[in-house]
Order: C-alpha cells, then sequence, then structure tokens
DNA sequence: CTGAAAGCGCTTACAG
DNA sequence: CTGAAAGCGCTTACAG
C-alpha cells in the first residue's frame, strides 16, 4: 500500500497538506489539492486507518457489547445488530461485537482504547454494566434504561406500545385482559428494563379499564408458553385475551391452549408484543403481532452515540419508539356467553 | 491511562523490557519481571491496543463481511455471527460487522489497513466478491464455496446431511421425494453455492434411490412455501415426502398443504434442512429440521483464519459440518395406498 | 538479560 | 495557503 509519504512526494508537497485535503481540515489552493488528488488516484492510495487513529485518537471504532448470545438470539436481536452496524458504515464508524460474560473483562478491553464509544444491550434497571462504562470514560448510549433516565439512551415506547395493544383488544370488545411475560436468570426486581416496564404499562392500562391484572411468567420457550396456557386456564380462565411480552413462548401458547380446547382466536385472543412479523407468521393461526422497531432502533441508537461522539447537539430529542401493530388472525371477538 | 512509559519509569526500566513482558517476547530476569508487573498493576495500566496495531502491523481486527441482511436474517446467522465473535475474542481477536453492499466499497474498507483477516459469508459459486479478497492480500477464509475448493474454506457438509435426510425418510417408507429449494436474487447457476451443492447431494441420492427427482424453487418466505404447496400437488402429486431446504418457506409449505386437504405428515412428511430447531418447534406440527451447525461453523471459521494469521500448521483439515438430525413430527409413514 | 533508538503512518499545533 | 516537526504509544531489530 502507498503511505501519504508516497502521495506527498509525487505531489510536490507536504505530508501535512496531503492530510488537509483528505480530511478538509484546512483550506488548500485548487491546483495543490488537483495535483494531490490525482496523485492519490494514480497510487489508488487508501489513509491508513490504524495510524489516523492513533494520532487523532479516535479510533472510528465502536463497541456492541451484548450478553453472550450464542444461544438463543432471536431475529429481532439481529435486526437491531445488522442495522446498527449498517448505521455505523454510514457514518464512517466501524462496529466490533463484545460478548461480555463479566464485568472485569468488559472493563479491561474497554481501557485497551480500541472503541470510541460503546453500546450496551440488554440493560437492567440495576445494571453494574453501566457502572463499568461510567467508570471507563467511554461515551456510550444504553439499549433500554436502568433505572436512571439521564443516562443516553434508545429504548422501545412500551407505554404506547402496551396501551395500543389494550386498545386493539378493547376495540373487539375484549375486557379482561391477561399478560404473559418472560422469566429472566437476572435477580428479581432486576430484570431487563423491558419486562419491568412492560409489566407496568400492562398494570396501568388495566388500572385504566377498571379491569383486574393478571400476570404469569414463564420461561422463553415453547415449554413456557404450554405452561402459561395451562396456566391461563387454571389461574385466569375469565381472561378471553392476552398479551404476550415473550417471543420464545409464543408457539406453545398457541399449541398449548388448543391442546386444552381453547381456540386461537375463538377462545383466547392473543396479541403477542415486541416481536417480529416473521414469526408471527410461522404460527398456525398467524399471530397479530406488535412488531418491535429492531431495525430503526438500532440506527437510533448509533446515530446517538455518534452525534455524542461527534458533539452534534442538534440531536432529536426522542428516544423512544413504539411497537408496529401487525394484524394477523390471532385476535378476534371474545366468546360470547351462553 | 497509564502508558508503557509510565510503568517503565515506576520499574525503573526501559519500555522495551516492559513490552518484552507483557508480550511474552523475550526473556527478562525475574525481579525485573515482579518490578514491571508491580508496577502495571499499581497503574492499572492497559496497552493501547492501537499503538500496538501500528507498530506490529497486526490489528487483530477481523472483519466479517456479509451481504446487507438488515432485512431478512435468520436464526442460523445470527448463531454464527455470535460465535465468530465469541471465538475472535478467546483468541485475542476483535470482530467487525461489515455490511457490505458492492465490491468497490469492499475493496476500499479491506485497503484501509483495519484489519488482518476477513471471513466472507453467503459466498456464491461464482463470487467478485473472492476475487477482491485474494486482489486485496487480506487472508481470508469463506463461509461456503466457490468452484474454486482450493481457497481456505468452511461448509456446512450438504452431502451428508441430505444423504441423512433421505436415510431418515426411506426408513418410514418414502421412496418418491421431492426438493423443494429457494429462489434468489443471484443470476441463474450463480446462487449461493449451498442451494446448488444441496439440489446435486439430492440428485445424487435420488438416483441411487432410482427414484426420479422433482425440484421446486419457490421464495424463502410463506407465500413461497403456500407456493411450493401447490406446485408439490400440481407438479409432483406421486411425491410422498419432501426435503425443504427454504427455511423462510417452512410455515408456508405447512399451512399452505393443509389448505389443499393434504395433512402433515399423513400425506406429506417434511424435513427441513439447515435450520434451526426452534424454528422446527414453532410450527405445528413441529418440523423434523436436520439443524444447521451454525455455531460450530462460527467458531471453525473464525479459527481457520486465525490459524492462517499465526502460521498455524496443523490446522484441523475437516472443515465441513453436517446438519443434525432433530426429529419432529413432520414425518410419518407414506399414506397407504388404497 | 536490558536499553537506546528507529519507526509504524498518520494528525496537528505552530510558524511563516 | 503550505511546510517542518513533534508526537500518538507502542514493537522490534540491533548492540552490548
Amino acid at each position: 500500500m502507498a503511505t501519504m509519504r508516497e502521495v506527498a512526494e509525487r505531489a510536490k508537497v507536504s505530508i501535512a497538506t496531503v492530510s488537509f485535503v483528505i480530511n478538509g481540515t484546512k483550506p488548500v489552493a485548487p491546483e495543490t489539492r488537483a495535483r494531490i488528488e490525482a496523485a492519490i488516484r494514480e497510487l489508488d492510495y487508501r489513509r491508513n486507518v490504524v495510524a489516523r487513529a492513533l494520532a487523532s485518537s479516535r479510533t472510528h471504532i465502536l463497541a456492541l457489547l451484548h450478553p453472550d448470545l450464542e444461544s438463543r438470539p432471536n431475529a429481532t436481536v439481529i435486526q437491531f445488530v445488522m442495522s446498527a452496524a449498517h448505521g455505523a458504515r454510514e457514518r464512517g464508524y466501524d462496529l466490533v461485537l463484545w460478548p461480555i460474560n463479566d464485568d472485569e473483562q468488559m472493563s479491561h478491553l474497554l481501557a485497551g482504547g480500541l472503541v470510541d464509544g460503546a453500546l450496551l444491550m440488554e440493560v437492567q434497571i440495576h445494571d453494574s454494566r453501566v457502572d463499568r462504562l461510567i467508570a471507563s470514560r467511554v461515551p456510550f448510549a444504553l439499549i433500554g434504561r436502568t433505572e436512571n433516565d439521564d443516562l443516553p439512551f434508545v429504548d422501545i415506547d412500551f407505554d404506547t406500545t402496551i396501551h395500543q395493544a389494550v386498545d386493539h383488544l378493547r376495540s373487539y370488545g375484549h375486557r379482561r385482559i391477561a399478560l404473559v411475560t418472560q422469566r429472566t436468570k437476572a435477580a428479581p426486581g432486576n430484570e431487563p428494563g423491558r419486562i419491568m416496564r412492560a409489566e407496568s404499562a400492562y398494570r396501568e392500562a388495566m388500572a385504566i379499564l377498571g379491569s383486574p391484572p393478571a400476570v404469569i411468567t414463564v420461561e422463553g420457550t415453547s415449554a413456557g408458553g404450554r405452561e402459561a396456557a395451562r396456566a391461563l386456564a387454571a389461574d385466569a380462565p375469565e381472561a378471553t385475551a392476552v398479551i404476550l411480552m415473550n417471543e420464545g413462548a409464543s408457539a406453545g401458547l398457541v399449541k398449548g391452549s388448543r391442546a386444552l380446547g381453547r381456540d386461537v382466536p375463538g377462545h383466547l385472543s392473543i396479541v403477542s408484543v415486541s416481536t417480529t412479523r416473521e414469526l408471527g407468521e410461522m404460527i398456525e393461526p398467524s399471530l397479530t403481532v406488535m412488531e418491535a422497531p429492531a431495525a430503526p432502533l438500532g440506527r437510533l441508537a448509533v446515530n446517538a452515540l455518534i452525534d455524542q461522539l461527534e458533539g452534534v447537539q442538534d440531536a432529536p430529542p426522542h428516544r423512544l419508539i413504539p411497537c408496529t401493530l401487525v394484524p394477523g388472525q390471532s385476535v378476534g371477538p371474545p366468546p360470547s356467553r351462553t
């Protein structure tokens, strides 16, 4: 590869001037600029990004910190990741994947100076990784929120989403609506924020509706879904509809309900929240879903971070995006009482 | 952040010696080493990876080149990506995501000197990106193969996989087996290698079986699956089983068959190849799948690349991994002729 | 076993 | 508008 020095020699200028035209950092006379651009073209010169990084103390690399997702990743996650990578590249940044197992390792990586900023996924209400991030002094943006709303974050607007889901069900005549949510390994009270926020939005909506809430928590698996179906029949038999905040359990819930003789949507309507429409279509009957804004959220997160790095002040204030209703065939009127 | 110079001063040695102990590149006297290690601990020193990269011309960064998957990624892809990232980190490398739209852009990125090596996904039979990779002189490994088997690659062993699928169906008594494959935007004859290889393995198996092959190609969507169901009924009515090499069409195929009055597996058995077991479980009846070895393949790919970078000679010669049969409920005996 | 020094390929005050 | 030079924080022959 040609170096900046070779370009400078060929164009009969100093390397400083070459740098100025490449970066547009200082005005350069048109003729000089033309000579330099010609030299760049002739030598097929590409600036060495590592040297630039060392000299400017800006690597233009961003880290995506995520729990080790090797096992059960979902479609929403990859859409998010890919759109973040894409958004980063569009602004001249690279995105590295950092599967983080423990906080110690995370601090280590952050201290290496490889990245200009970090994106943290699967944020919990109390999250020690956020403390590590702050301590590292590496700028960051969170995907999800801790209890501290002041930190830079982007998130799904669960309030709006859940209320829309409830409204949709109400428009069919449902009044008794249960919530099926997901059990995690996190300590109780410290679930991923999305689970807690969805639940509190649900409780609020039920309060407005004047209906008693019914919350069922199961694993995010087919078996979990079946368990939810049994629990619904046993503990919340009056519920004619369910809001499902547990993508992995969706197929099991439908299968399990049918196995108990409860047709979907004949006896039980289902809205699956924060999932993909593709997943909704896989299931029979196809699920009515509130599609997670994974791709927009990925771009929003990466742009919020880069804006922060580059000191852009007019960053868009809205950092919450609601899910989008995608009607399927899992919602119908409640069974008529006979 | 502390620098190596500060460590050296505190330990009363030269920075060269500090470098030697950090990298283990040269023997250092035990007492000297102890002093240096103490200084490192006391200053909480972390080597700057950018400076190391520039000085050593090794960035320890790898690129994962993938088509722009923002739209329809699948679970197999993310498992692959995550395990590659994880495998890279375990060996001290970082993985950057490069969504590649065109070859030009790819060459640009490669020329920037950011990465030591590259992994290319979704390799096609004739793939201009591979030519670009070779021209860039950046070491690489392919996920999938071009027609040139000599290049470093890892891949699913479609031969073994398809033959196992056929054997599984034969053990139930099936002899007339169709293949449903996926239409892509690629020019005919230049599909992703996996599609061509699966098809030729299928044709070979049918030849051995003495049955005429029947190949149906549809979009990788629910609509495509329905189309496949119709085409099977119309064009290959004698087929009692189908090997599905089209994950996105799986739900549609089942729904479409039933809509035509053909029960699964009563009238039609299905084996879905190169997919995830989670997806198989979503569907009713749960699909018998040949699970793609996404995670092992991710590690294999990244290790093959790093071995190459580090001159490890005893790289494992086996770079093909077959899918794993995960029985579901979509395979049964063929309908008895009445 | 240890050190002085060159050099990796850029950016960036500073001077003119 | 352009250049000489220092410096980013390391690695790596080379010398001793």
